[in-house]
DNA sequence: TTAAATTTGTTGCATGTGTAACAATCTAAT
DNA sequence: ATTAGATTGTTACACATGCAACAAATTTAA
């Protein structure tokens, strides 16, 4: 069905579109969380929350880890740092490389919002229902394993 | 399984990173056709889309339906003017409206276009097979329909 | 009728973003 | 050892974006 290509496409059932759109929803969801109670925006979330995963990293691997560009994460680890919740060692063995780690209060504030963030995504399961919960998952692991070849950005 | 507050966020599995994720990886694709083949961006593809689906409407209900802040309508709305794709009519009766209609080109490339989107769309459900394209469907109406209350951006 | 409130759409401003260029450093090839 | 190439991370630039303020027009209330 719909391959009647005298049909206009609708938007509002166009996969790349409702992806888009329910990606917004989402997040606009948990970006208020984090961007209230801790002021951060995605990029410093997505660092933050790599390296309270990780432990300690470089910023390439940051950036491989959460899908962003060298830029992205190269901001938002000055900011962190501005904040005082990482902190950079230069490897001696290779001095173009920096480690980066959290502080005891980058990683306070990371606990907190790694709660906040499973608490998010329990309450998410809970109003879609678990059957349709789980078919999301299934849905985007799939576009995962087909089109997610590229881990950086 | 995973309530154990002890254990960091995978943020690989956390939902709202995963849409955002998938979402960029499906628009990729699709963006590069829409601005390969026609020069447009995001919200001007919407915009033509949109007028495309429905004939002559207003910048607020483009916005209205395909989520887009009236910033952004009005900005692509100016930039399919400029193209010659779109012909703006002050309405007689509120004069604080205009009527926005594809000219006779910009219709030409809207067909264009969604026929491509027609092939997209297929061709992604053949890649992911039609039980996960399925379940991703499923997925995002789950979501559409539980938090897309706010229709505007 | 008049004034206040609302709606429609645009623009100034500050901020976020990717591209390309770059400096510094390390690795590989000869 | 030298030189070319690759890697790591930062920055300048141009462009995209949301917010707030705005003008113009309409509607509502008094």
């Amino acid at each position: 069905m719909n391959d009647d290509n005298t049909t206009p496409l609708a938007l509002e059932a166009f996969i790349p579109y409702k992806l888009n759109r329910a990606a917004d929803l989402v997040s606009r969801g948990f970006g208020q969380i984090y961007k209230d109670r801790a002021g951060l925006t995605r990029p410093e979330w997505r660092t933050l929350a790599t390296l309270g995963q990780y432990g300690t990293l470089t910023a390439t691997s940051i950036g491989a880890h959460s899908s962003m560009h060298k830029t992205k994460v190269s901001r938002a680890v000055q900011a962190l740092q501005d904040r005082k919740w990482l902190k950079r060692t230069t490897d001696e063995k290779d001095r173009r490389i920096e480690r980066l780690t959290l502080t005891r209060e980058g990683e306070r504030n990371y606990r907190s919002l790694a709660e906040l963030a499973h608490s998010f995504e329990t309450r998410l399961k809970t109003v879609l229902g678990e059957e349709d919960f789980n078919a999301l998952n299934r849905g985007l692991a799939a576009i995962e394993t087909h089109l997610g070849k590229r881990i950086d950005m």
